[in-house]
DNA sequence: GCCACATCATGCACCACACGCATCAACTCT
DNA sequence: AGAGTTGATGCGTGTGGTGCATGATGTGGC
């Protein structure tokens, strides 16, 4: 027995009922519909049968719709029509041209890949409804992990284990230095010069790895980092640099700013590139996703 | 092949599916459904097939919903709700508790009949919409014909070719008179004792048969009444009387009015009453109207 | 007014398809 | 590692939908 209706009537019923009360004559409809008459014929009555109603009045060997047939050929070409807007858009959706992006990025990939990554993908899919927000590499990798995202644009340093990653961009350290800086005039900066300075910096807490790299660098590079401050988001420590509390080594790209107030340097120590890398899990099987990283 | 959809998807593949989507479980959605696991299993294959969409994901021998099949449940869910609305409002509509009277009433109705009527009938169907209006006895009887209409209320001075009808109440003509007119004072008036006044009468153009009888009864009583105004319904009768050019017999129930200006009295003579009736086609074989007709 | 035609219903034979049973295949849990 | 769970598949069977032939009934033409 059926839950949700205990009806023995089908689309294929509702079909026909619309085609003969369309011509109002089961001879045409039964061509329409590539049956023969008599078929068609019982299948009407079978309907009528199957809700206890008479749909249509035979009178003098004609048909006509009754007032509950008239009703329910109303109704029954709104269910025809539903139904085949939900297998449309049931295939819209395996095709991945409908449905949810949830797209988690780090706040670096603003600036230019995410911008590009999703101009791309919106053009190709434009209905498929993102999902965005800012977030760490951490908690993206947590996230990703869970299946609560189903994408990330994040900072690995390696293969993250369990997630598929691809790299989409390389991007350099910058020195970032108040614009009344003594080293402000000059093009490229060696990390060594910057020995006596003090730094403020990418908090730990969001990103232990960008921390850590940079002051490992320091110290290869013979010194250990005076930080006097550090910053969550890069927009903070450019404030911060602007206010001269020190200076700062940001990973490309930088947000724009005045250059009245900060100016970005390039380092001449031949430091390898940052990562920024597009991950998700290999357990997703979002059709969206599929097509996202086609695009990738 | 079908004209308005032309996936072979039946009602019962959907409610199978949306039980297995929310069980998750073919065995135990085949219990809920009085199947076998086999039989279900295949069910859902087919229609998977159909669409050409994987509803479910077989991963490691469960079964979880794909995004399609997420946006596909919810939109079988609302057809087959839907498909049992359509069912259940072609059932009320064949036993006349859903859909439409169309409803005429000569003006003289409206003060008892009417109301008493369709008092009883709102009560009993509150869901069929009354489609009302005020209409004379002959284009009435036309639309009846036309099956323009359902019902009419209406004046038949005899059996009416063509249709069916019912008398519903015997109205007695009275004699309205200015409330200073030297009958006034009078309970009852012999019609020959207006011999002599000026008569403010129905037009002939509205009923035909109303102004006929009434200069047939004045004949009768011995004299040719002195018609100086006509008016087309009551309510401008009555106000003519009121101004005091001349007196009028109307078919009771009058319509209330200030007893300063006019009064209703008598007739001493022992005239046929007016019979108002429901009039309706006997080829209408609305289930509404079939209903009205009972409660008649 | 009678006969050919149109139109819906019905009897009958047939076949596809959905079903149940039995079993296989693959994963889970102890 | 083995028992249990669960979904897929092979196979035989019966029901139900189909086509063909024909009946019943109303319509229109000459």
């Amino acid at each position: 027995m059926r839950v949700v209706h205990d009806v023995a009537m089908e689309l294929r019923q509702l079909n026909s009922f619309v085609v003969v009360a369309e011509e109002l004559n089961v001879g045409r409809a039964a061509v329409r519909l590539h049956l023969t008459q008599p078929s068609l014929s019982r299948q009407i009555a079978a309907l009528e049968h199957d809700l206890g109603v008479e749909l249509f009045a035979r009178v003098k060997r004609r048909f006509v719709l009754t007032a509950a047939g008239e009703a329910f050929l109303v109704d029954a070409k709104e269910l025809l029509r539903r139904a085949d807007e939900a297998v449309r858009t049931a295939q819209r959706t395996h095709r991945g041209e409908l449905g949810t992006l949830r797209l988690r990025f780090v706040q670096s990939a603003t600036f230019e890949a995410l911008p590009r990554l999703l101009g791309t993908f919106r053009a190709a899919y434009p209905e498929v409804v993102l999902d965005l927000e800012t977030m760490t590499t951490l908690r993206q990798t947590d996230a990703l992990r869970d299946g609560r995202i189903d994408v990330g644009l994040l900072r690995l340093p390696a293969a993250e284990p369990g997630l598929s990653s691809r790299v989409v961009s390389h991007d350099p350290l910058v020195v970032a230095l108040p614009a009344g800086h003594r080293l402000a005039k000059r093009k490229r900066i060696g990390l060594a010069e910057l020995a006596e300075e003090t730094f403020v910096l990418y908090t730990r807490a969001t990103g232990p790895s960008v921390h850590d790299a940079i002051v490992g660098y320091c110290r290869a590079a013979g010194f250990v980092p005076r930080i006097v401050q550090e910053g969550a988001d890069v927009q903070t420590i450019v404030a911060l640099v602007a206010a001269g509390l020190g200076v700062s080594l940001l990973i490309a790209p930088t947000p724009p700013i005045d250059p009245e107030a900060v100016v970005y340097r390039k380092l001449s120590d031949n430091l390898p590139p940052w990562q920024l890398s597009v991950a998700w899990s290999p357990d997703n099987s979002s059709p969206v996703l599929e097509r996202f990283l086609q695009l990738v």
